[in-house]
DNA sequence: AAATAATATTTCATAATATGGAATCACAAT
DNA sequence: ATTGTGATTCCATATTATGAAATATTATTT
């Protein structure tokens, strides 16, 4: 669970941190003088916590342009981290059998700061080439499944970053009306998005708990809007809860 | 490139990456008390650094236990970093043509510290069920694709932690026939392991090139010692240098 | 080729932080 | 209730991280 309270005696292992999630899919690398300014960091400290990083192989340089990028040591936790998530595993089969039954696609995804990262796809049939989704991440308040994150995760409100990205003239930004939504999905117990992260695109989002209780991540079934009316929302809703709940484990 | 001098200034971050090391497919959850033993550093600063590893989401918690684990952070940064990897994409291809025409596996692999990385991997059609590596490692002396990296990347041998674990009685773990392997190698182009990482179980491998002539990673081809002979191996061992030659972008 | 600009790396005094022993808290087992 | 085990917090100070400035390296311009 995410920790809202910043640790004390550690600032140097955090700001070696924070200058790793300063790598994205869209900027995979950067230089230091980049880093410095984007970090904050006078430019001696960054130097130093990226020779730090470049030492253990978290980050790697390409020779190229001189430029660091994430490297393999990065890539072996990563994996390692990936394939120690039982609920990777154990959703698979139910994905499957989701994009099957709703002819939809239907992706499990976990909440990473103020983003749900997806961990896996089964794409519909009806969407050609619409699958490769995995491992990227998307503004947790236009997902549904970020959504129902925020609604049900203790803590959940506090993953958001005002001011909120607009990615659609439908993206909800606006504070009180996305607190009105949380009350309406903690309500109804799954959440929904009608062209918030894309226009004609929609889905539904509900999510899975662990053995205690804990939410975990998130299922959701999304397609294009078109095909996604109230009423098809909430029988795909209603689906959902119903596989996010037999994914939890019981005891 | 790895680094052989450990950095000053930064030992709180490289502590908390150290830390984060300690997390293995094998062991993916620890304890505090575990952590601090493995580590050898204090327990309150073995603490206070799990907690900036778990408020950035780089560490989670198993609530029915509370043990440490990799978190979902980790997982996207993991990602991150094997989509920003070209030469995995690259390979791909390449990967596929080798196990096809050879009839063995083919893997793609990366050197995390004393290890191998194995980032992709096309599996032959003899060995049913033998793929699944993909994201394991493996000791990098006892690897054909180890053996090629320690000879042809600069520092490579610095690699190296003696004493060198025996896997079979065949592992090479001799400092000195080592390097009498590593001249080998240079000279032939290819690195040959045969029933050293498993009984029974050999491999040829060569490797990559970046575009300023930098190693970044190797290529194998491997399969049962009953049908790598000697002949095999030096037939593979080719095909493999001229595979590698073709993953080198040219400029 | 020389001069200039941009970027990266190193130095060093000291302010700030990280450290760890000890105390305290929380939970499980008896 | 007591004991044992593991986790968390407190706080004085030793140690480290910090950053301004200097230096080195590389790229670009003239």
């Amino acid at each position: 669970m995410r920790e809202t309270v910043v640790p004390q005696g550690a600032q140097a292992a955090l700001r070696a941190i924070r200058l790793l999630k300063l790598f994205t899919s869209e900027v995979p690398e950067l230089h230091l003088a980049e880093l410095a300014d984007m970090s904050g960091l006078n430019k001696t400290t960054t130097h130093r916590l990226l020779q730090a990083l470049l030492s253990e192989e978290l980050l790697d340089r390409n020779p190229a342009n001189s430029a660091y990028r994430l490297g393999p040591g990065m890539m072996a936790l990563g994996v390692q981290a990936l394939s120690g998530n039982q609920l990777r595993v154990r959703a698979r089969p139910l994905l499957k059998k989701l994009a099957e039954e709703t002819g939809e696609t239907a992706t499990l995804e976990v909440p990473v700061d103020d983003t749900m990262l997806i961990l896996d796809e089964v794409t519909s049939k009806h969407l050609l080439g619409a699958s490769g989704n995995v491992g990227t991440r998307w503004p947790i308040h236009a997902t549904s499944t970020g959504k129902a994150l925020i609604a049900f995760e203790q803590n959940g409100p506090d993953r958001l970053r005002p001011p909120l990205l607009p990615l659609t003239s439908r993206t909800i930004i606006e504070h009180a009306a996305l607190q009105q939504q949380l009350s309406d999905i903690r309500r109804r117990g799954f959440a929904e998005t009608v062209d918030e992260l894309e226009d004609g695109f929609s889905g539904v989002g509900a999510v899975v708990r662990g053995s205690m209780g804990e939410v975990l991540g998130a299922l959701s079934i999304c397609g294009p809007s078109s095909r996604l009316s109230d009423s098809r929302r909430a029988q795909l809703g209603a689906a959902l809860c119903t596989a996010a709940t037999r994914l939890q484990p019981r005891y």
